[in-house]
RNA sequence: GCCGGGAUGGCGGAACUGGUAGACGCACGGGACUCAAAAUCCCGCGCUAGCAAUAGCGUGGGGGUUCGAUUCCCCCUCCCGGCACCA
């Protein structure tokens, strides 16, 4: 055995090993329950961040102790490859998008493998690969065809000078990246998915996925958004038509003093010709991203139309304005405005010295006077309202809807905040949307014959998808009448990869259909990993999906993931100096010097190349822009792939986030290597030990053990209450108390070096009680760790002759019979205070316990002469004493 | 702005259902070994007062419930994630 540990010479050994013996093949043949175990797949963007390496650290642990408590698991790999960074890089380096990705990927494949990871390789699927995107494009036209995928107009960002459409993290404060010119809002059509269609299974859903995170499924719940209320008609002045709005709020329908709709709005449009102080007013309101968050953010302004609608009850004539708040694809892009009860009319009716008209009454009183306070907005019974006075919120929402229902102005409506999903992209490395246009049939789907619709990889970009200009991709015939069409140059939303990913997992190499029969087996997800930013948009499109999926007779179950853990951001220190004009030069914190204070705070810092001071930033997610980022990769060559993921896994809890640490990392760089020592010590022992096992296991309940030293005992029964706490944490995905569990082991058996010499000089007639202890304590220990530390874990088990492979060995159990004390310890307290501690035995009575208390000179102390009011005893916890 | 989450020593974090706050690790201080350094090992380490025993204070801030609150309730501050075209 090697007397220093030595990672990368045992890590390449047993990787090797792994590689020879195909050991996480995943097959559908086994007795086993089945265990399907995925981590979000990377986006090849270059190299592993450690962002990865903490995701795919969790997924492995879980799916290494599943495979260990009797599984049969299967953990996947592959590429979310389509994407915009593909395009931004072949620009800056003049390579085609497709050799960058695939160059990404062979370097990130080579990375994910030195880290160990329990996967499958021959599963592994890269979705800008023709053989994968078919089915995307399949089920495309499956849905087209089911009336699930519609085309409508929608805004996008357009840069004006580039032609080009924007992300919106390509629009900075309202400009395009790289032209900066001013962005604007542009109707464009696109094809939608009818996610609408699902609201309600996806809201039902979510009461049944007890293995999500509640914060998650309650994202998910207000994102869709269900509300109650009622649609209400304003007829126009004019008498034409009406103008359709949906209030949550009908109970104040008598309070509405003018209604107001967006820029885009038809009536908006209408109003603007010959008026041109609106008509610029809508101009000013293209201006501006398209994104929520702005919208929510900016300055409320609005112009009134000169258009007037009347109010479907009282009959009063109401002014209609366009307000920018408004937004067009929520409802009915128009609202009713009552400003003495919704905050944000208040705000504009002030502005614009709108009338305001009370008509519940609130805990603030009969009246809504300047300045806005909250319990205006409050739920209360109807005031000035006509027939509606002292109806409560229920009564007069039904009753006004009732009424317009009547008169047919109306009725009660739930409506959805979800909308439609968008999945039209105007750029190029994306899937293909597979739709040909023809001037006489319209829109018509790519037949199955005749898909993949392939993507020509072999393109130069500049700015704008090549494949619009690119007559030998988008001319064609039409399948139908076999005319002269274009095919459609749009590629879909990368989300939509993403969304059924986890489902080709199953049967990866499968020609004949999107799922096979294999999917039936692996499906669902037993456990999810990734990051939280995900929480919303990408599982509820994954949700969506399968339902899709399900309802063409796809898969089986109603949703994708049983069990979703959502992984916290790595973060670290940030570090920089000041250029003048706000503007600051970040600094990486591998280049830095730290100087401390005689009691470790930090005082100050100086970059290392000229030793001048350098400032200290907060702690940041990982980032390019803020230069704080790690290479995972330096660490894996110094320290070796289990001090990396030692490190990840006791730094924080997974779902939390994780501050870096150059020391930490060494702390458990540390931990390895006195295992290592303390294995090459005892290597004999453990020896001599397996070696006396001719008929099986060491009796726990044999003389033996009774005769031993009560110190031994003792460790012993540490030793398996620790282990009791580690099973415990590892189930509720605590993985950073189950690293400090192992080291609290490792602790406790080299302090149990000193006892055993006190052990063996009085109390074991059998001399190698104390090596049995060490033997089993070890094996314990090693496969507590071989989840985490795989590579050390089986090398150890190896050398120390516990047997061929530690992956197939059982799971560690605490013994009850080691966790059975005699003697425990009370807390006892005075007035909840703290004041002292005594050992009973296990089953006194709780009279003598209070008796034992009293009797206790510190609780005597403090209770200053005063009786006892009362006295709480908490059976094995504690005894408080008020006075 | 809206939705969700978080805040505990110098730092990362622990404390399971309201019951000993600070486990485990890092950093730091002292010591041993060494010509020296590294590595390793031993001791100390919330704050304040005290030589000490010990006492008081202490889980972002304010209030409440309770014999007892990091944990439950109300209000507030700051930080982070998401907001539909980053993935």
């Amino acid at each position: 055995m090697q007397p220093i540990y030595s990672p990368t010479s045992i890590e390449q050994e047993t990787q090797k090993a792994w590689d020879e013996a195909r050991a996480f093949k995943a097959t559908e043949v086994s007795d086993k329950p089945k265990y399907y175990c995925l981590s979000m797949f990377p986006y090849p963007s270059g190299k592993l961040h450690m962002g990865h390496v903490r995701n795919y650290t969790i997924g492995d642990v879980l799916a290494r102790y599943h495979r260990m408590k009797g599984f049969n698991v299967m953990q996947p790999m592959g590429w979310d490859a389509f994407g915009l960074p593909a395009e931004n890089a072949a620009i800056a380096n003049n390579v085609a998008p497709a050799a960058w990705t695939y160059s990404n990927i062979d370097y990130m494949r080579t990375q994910l493998k030195s880290l160990g990871l329990a996967v499958d390789w021959d599963r592994e699927i890269a979705t800008c690969k023709p053989d994968y995107y078919k089915w995307e494009q399949w089920l495309f036209t499956k849905l087209f065809e089911k009336g699930l995928i519609y085309k409508k107009t929608a805004p996008v960002n357009w840069d004006p000078v580039d032609n080009t459409v924007l992300a919106n993290e390509q629009v900075i404060d309202g400009r395009g990246w790289r032209s900066g010119a001013l962005v604007e809002k542009r109707d464009i059509p696109m094809y939608f998915m009818k996610i609408t269609a699902y609201a309600e299974e996806l809201l039902a859903g979510l009461d049944t996925l007890q293995g999500w995170p509640e914060q998650v499924r309650t994202m998910q719940r207000n994102w869709i958004g269900k509300s109650f209320g009622a649609e209400v008609h304003f007829p126009y002045e004019s008498g034409n038509g009406v103008l359709k709005v949906f209030t949550t709020r009908p109970d104040t329908l008598m309070g509405a003093t003018y209604v107001a709709v967006a820029a885009e709005h038809a009536l908006a449009t209408e109003a603007a010709q010959g008026n041109a102080e609106l008509a610029a007013f809508i101009e000013e309101c293209k201006h501006g991203s398209v994104a929520e968050a702005d919208m929510a953010t900016m300055e409320k302004k609005g112009l009134p139309t000169g258009r007037f609608v009347t109010h479907p009850l009282n009959g009063e004539k109401l002014p209609v304005w366009v307000a920018n708040y408004v937004l067009m694809g929520y409802g009915e892009g128009a609202v009713m405005a009552v400003p003495a009860h919704d905050e944000r009319d208040f705000a504009f009716a002030a502005k614009y010295k709108l009338p305001i008209k009370t008509v519940i009454r609130t805990s603030a009183g009969d009246a809504t006077p300047a300045p806005w306070q909250d319990a205006y907005a409050e739920q209360g019974v109807c005031i000035q309202s006509g027939k509606y006075d002292g109806l409560d919120f229920t009564q007069a929402s039904d009753a006004i809807s009732t009424d317009l229902q009547t008169k047919g102005l109306g009725a009660k409506r739930t409506q959805f905040r979800l909308r439609d999903w968008g999945i039209s992209r105007q750029r190029y490395w994306g899937c293909p949307i597979p739709i040909i246009h023809c001037a006489s049939c319209g829109d018509v789907p790519v037949p199955e014959k005749d898909l993949p619709v392939v993507l020509p990889e072999d393109v130069k970009i500049d700015i704008g998808s090549p494949i619009k200009k690119m007559p030998s991709f988008y001319e064609t015939s039409c399948p139908k009448c076999g005319g002269k069409a274009e095919r459609e140059t749009d590629t879909m939303d990368t989300f939509v990869e993403s969304s059924w990913y986890y489902v080709r997992f199953a049967c990866p190499d499968s020609t004949n259909a999107m799922v096979d029969a294999r999917g039936k087996y692996w499906l669902p997800v037993d456990q999810y990993v990734g990051g939280i930013e995900h929480a919303i948009l990408h599982l509820l499109y994954a949700r969506f999906f399968h339902k899709l999926m399900r309802d063409v007779g796809l898969v089986q179950c109603d949703e994708p993931f049983v069990n979703l853990l959502t992984q916290g951001m790595v973060v670290a220190p940030t570090f920089y100096r000041e250029l003048g004009e706000g503007k600051k030069q970040y600094i990486n914190p591998a280049d830095v010097d730290v100087k401390l204070d005689d009691k470790g705070r930090p005082t100050g810092a100086t970059l290392k190349t000229d030793g001048q001071p350098v400032i200290i930033g907060g702690t940041e997610k990982m980032s390019k822009s803020k230069n704080n980022g790690i290479d995972p990769q330096s660490l894996i060559d110094v320290y070796g792939a289990d001090t990396a993921r030692l490190f990840m896994m006791f730094a924080a809890p997974p779902d939390q986030q994780l501050e870096w640490s150059d020391a930490g990392v060494e702390g458990a760089y540390r931990f390895l290597k006195r295992i290592w020592a303390f294995a090459c010590k005892n290597n004999r022992r453990i020896a001599e030990a397996l070696s006396s096992r001719k008929l099986g296991r060491f009796d726990w309940d044999g003389e033996a053990w009774k005769n031993a030293a009560p110190s031994q005992k003792r460790a012993r029964y540490q030793i398996h209450q620790y282990l009791q706490q580690a099973n415990f944490d590892l189930d509720r995905h605590q993985f950073n108390t189950v690293v400090s569990a192992a080291m609290k082991i490792l602790n406790a058996l080299e302090e149990d070096e000193i006892v055993a010499v006190e052990a063996r000089q009085g109390y074991t007639p059998c001399g190698n009680v104390h090596g049995e202890f060490i033997c089993e304590s070890m094996s314990i220990l090693l496969r507590l760790l071989s989840p985490i530390t795989p590579h050390i874990a089986r090398a150890l088990w190896l050398e120390l002759g516990y047997g061929d492979d530690i992956q197939t060995a059982n799971w560690p159990k605490a013994d009850e019979t080691a966790l059975v004390q005699d003697e425990i310890e009370l807390v006892l307290q005075v007035n909840g205070k703290l004041r002292g501690n005594m050992t009973v035995a296990k089953s006194l009575p709780k009279d003598d316990i209070e008796k034992l208390a009293l009797e206790n000179a510190n609780v005597q102390k403090f209770m200053e002469g005063k009786p006892a009011k009362k006295i709480i005893v908490v059976p094995g916890k504690l005894v408080n004493v008020v006075v």
